[in-house]
DNA sequence: AAATCGGGGTT
DNA sequence: AACCCAGATTT
């Protein structure tokens, strides 16, 4: 074993953060966790993941549970396609896995949501199994610990860093070695202001030696993310308020907001609101007085999110555009759906007073 | 290989 | 405002 293995779990030990699912680990905890810490910080996850555990304690009572509320306790968390194939995968594990979280690598990559870091994660974690999980900590520790001058998400680089661990990571403690990665990442060999001081690799590190600790992973620059203008109308009719869900395929799938849509170039707010409320919900309407504007930013575009109160002309509820659904919802109700947080901002700043 | 998919924390 | 987060899936 290198030196700076049994460094690295020594530092490990006296580190460790507190989190729940390291209280009592099982195997379905440990899913559980690692599929809402996919591209979300621990501190962030903490609370959904007692939320979730309360509600579904083990994988049988997820699986019988209805989309729906799987949803709505992820309201917030984002990525909301881990929530829906997390409910598949528990239906794939109680129809074909006797109900239990199968413990080999290969198995667990055939499971919805679950890939190569996950697969590892819980593979090792749960089950002592000597699989290393190559997240985006795993690849800022050694890439800078190998000297490694390249871009991170390229092609090939998490293989490469998969393979170089795979003849290194102690058949003892696979799990603390993994988990130790990603907490020297996230606590020491951070992004920027590594503290190097306090680094059990220091005295092998590559980057260190060459004083490159800041220049590497190399950084690359994104594409600017573009710009758009979206409707949302809040049609209060004889005491219920007009949702729409969102088709499963689509951005914030199976969630609920209000009708509306993006404007086109052009196009005014006000021929904008009736035509997109009307495209989504076959209801027709007018728009009757400016709520305001909500700002959010996704990963891949930005909206301005313009909010009007509307009343209802005339058409019937149904589906299109982006919407599976479509329903008449009563106020205390809101609460139940889960929403976007665009929608539950709406719900919270202009429908409560 | 590149695009898609959220929301929040940090700098 | 840019970058990042215990990535996976689709195009």
């Amino acid at each position: 074993m290198p030196r700076w293995v049994l460094a690295l779990l020594r530092w490990f030990n006296t580190h460790r953060r507190a989190m729940p699912w390291r209280d009592a680990p099982s195997p379905y905890a440990v899913w559980i966790s690692e599929m809402m810490l996919q591209q979300t910080q621990v501190e962030t996850v903490i609370p959904y993941f007692d939320r979730f555990i309360a509600r579904f304690p083990d994988v049988a009572t997820l699986a019988e549970a209805d989309q729906d509320a799987v949803l709505k306790l992820w309201e917030g968390l984002g990525y909301y396609s881990r929530a829906r194939s997390l409910h598949r995968a528990a239906q794939a594990i109680v129809g074909q896995h006797k109900g239990l979280v199968p413990d080999r690598y290969e198995t667990l990559l055939t499971l919805p949501g679950i890939g190569p870091y996950t697969a590892a994660a819980i593979a090792s974690i749960a089950f002592d199994q000597a699989t290393p999980s190559v997240d985006g900590n795993v690849l800022r520790v050694m890439s800078r610990f190998r000297g490694m001058r390249v871009d991170i998400k390229a092609a090939g680089v998490a293989d490469d860093i998969r393979s170089y661990l795979s003849k290194r990571i102690p058949r003892s403690s696979p799990g603390d070695f993994n988990q130790a990665l990603m907490e020297l990442g996230a606590l020491v060999c951070r992004p920027k202001n590594a503290l190097c001081e306090q680094c059990p690799l220091r005295p092998s590190c590559k980057a260190a030696q060459q004083h490159a600790v800041s220049e590497i992973p190399l950084k690359v620059a994104r594409a600017k993310v573009p710009h758009v203008d979206v409707l949302a109308l809040v049609v209060l009719h004889r005491g219920r308020y007009l949702l729409v869900k969102r088709k499963e395929t689509k951005m914030l799938g199976g969630l609920w907001e209000f009708p509306g849509g993006k404007r086109e170039p052009g196009e005014t707010l006000a021929a904008a609101a009736a035509r997109t409320c009307r495209e989504a919900s076959g209801v027709t309407v007018v728009p009757v007085k400016k709520l305001g504007i909500l700002n959010h930013a996704y990963s891949h575009f930005k909206i301005t999110l313009h909010v009007f109160e509307a009343a209802r002309t005339g058409g019937r509820i149904r589906g299109g555009g982006d919407y599976s659904s479509c329903e008449w919802v009563q106020p205390l109700a809101l609460a139940q759906r889960a929403m976007p947080i665009t929608a539950r901002r709406v719900v919270n700043r202009w429908l409560r007073s």
